[in-house]
DNA sequence: CATGAATGAGCAATATCATTGCGCGAATGC
DNA sequence: GCATTCGCGCAATGATATTGCTCATTCATG
């Protein structure tokens, strides 16, 4: 019983109360997820066998979902970024998680976000160019039904893009 | 000379060219980087060694840009995601690389488009909560010259988020 | 205070993996 | 058809990850 409590305990701790060195590994992890574990080891001052386990912890409470490489959009023919604001007619619920699943099956559908204001939802959009996404608006956007009106804002430039997320 | 040539007409083709097996290994380093690379070598059927030189090339031709681990907002205590669409007073030059670097500089603003349509500039931004959100929008935002307007939607749900290009 | 339990570091041995040079075969150009 | 190029596989080597164990430090408790 007394364990319980104490692995309770331990569990609520750990989703929040990472140390500073949690946040150094996290930090550099975000930064280059292929950083050899004696050199992540050596910046931040500790041997590589504790090191190791503090990453494979953070990786099994969640807190590292996953490591990614991140692709040249341009070189790989996906130069064209589009942001979406889309409205539902109904605004029942099943409607909504329709929607949300037909979004998740599309591959050029990169984010897809329920918001809060005058839209529904946001998504941003992979494609080729711009005919390529003049088609996904109509046979495939606008084909969805429930789907009552769509605002596309065409990114230009991107001027920043990061997925590391500053760690107080 | 000829050796010239042959290096440029080969740097051409190869931002372009990418073979089944090169699109085989991005899908997959797309979704694993970690992924050790006998592993990788097993999934797409060749033997280590040049599966090691082909990731290598994608490297430096700069296909592969980086990679990068990717955590849970909420597990390190930024739970809430707001995109602010940001009009400028004066669009003359000067204003708009002003107002990028600016948001380069800043570690909450994760993403910054310079965008067509209605509107100038497009700000991902993670934040812990909505308090931290305001002072973000007042103190800093707002205290930006040439910001003319700004508007924000909180983004309610993720449905899908997803850093992988879809290969042909 | 002293003490015992728990947490987390370091060390060292082992297993896994990355890396390189070399030879061979298939495709390509002349 | 022959030479050249390209890219694969093999094998040896070096680097790296991984694990069990021991020890120091911290913290709660008698």
């Amino acid at each position: 019983m007394i364990l319980l409590i104490h692995a309770i305990v331990r569990i609520k701790m750990s989703q929040n109360n990472l140390d500073a060195i949690d946040r150094q590994i996290l930090t550099i992890l975000q930064r280059d997820a292929r950083l050899p574990n004696t050199e992540l080891a050596d910046e931040i001052g500790l041997t590589p066998a504790p090191t190791l386990r503090r990453v494979r912890r953070l990786e099994e409470e969640g807190i590292i979902q996953r490591y990614v490489a991140l692709l040249d959009h341009k070189k790989v023919g996906r130069g064209l970024l589009v942001l979406v604001r889309v409205t539902l007619d109904k605004q029942t619920r099943q409607g909504f998680n329709d929607f949300a699943t037909q979004m998740q099956a599309r591959p050029e559908v990169l984010e897809c976000y329920l918001c809060l204001g005058d839209i529904d939802y946001l998504l941003k959009v992979s494609m080729p160019d711009l005919d390529a996404y003049q088609h996904f608006l109509v046979n495939t956007l606008a084909a969805i039904p429930g789907v009552r009106n769509t605002a596309s804002t065409i990114l230009v430039k991107q001027e920043k893009y990061t997925t590391s997320l500053p760690l107080e």
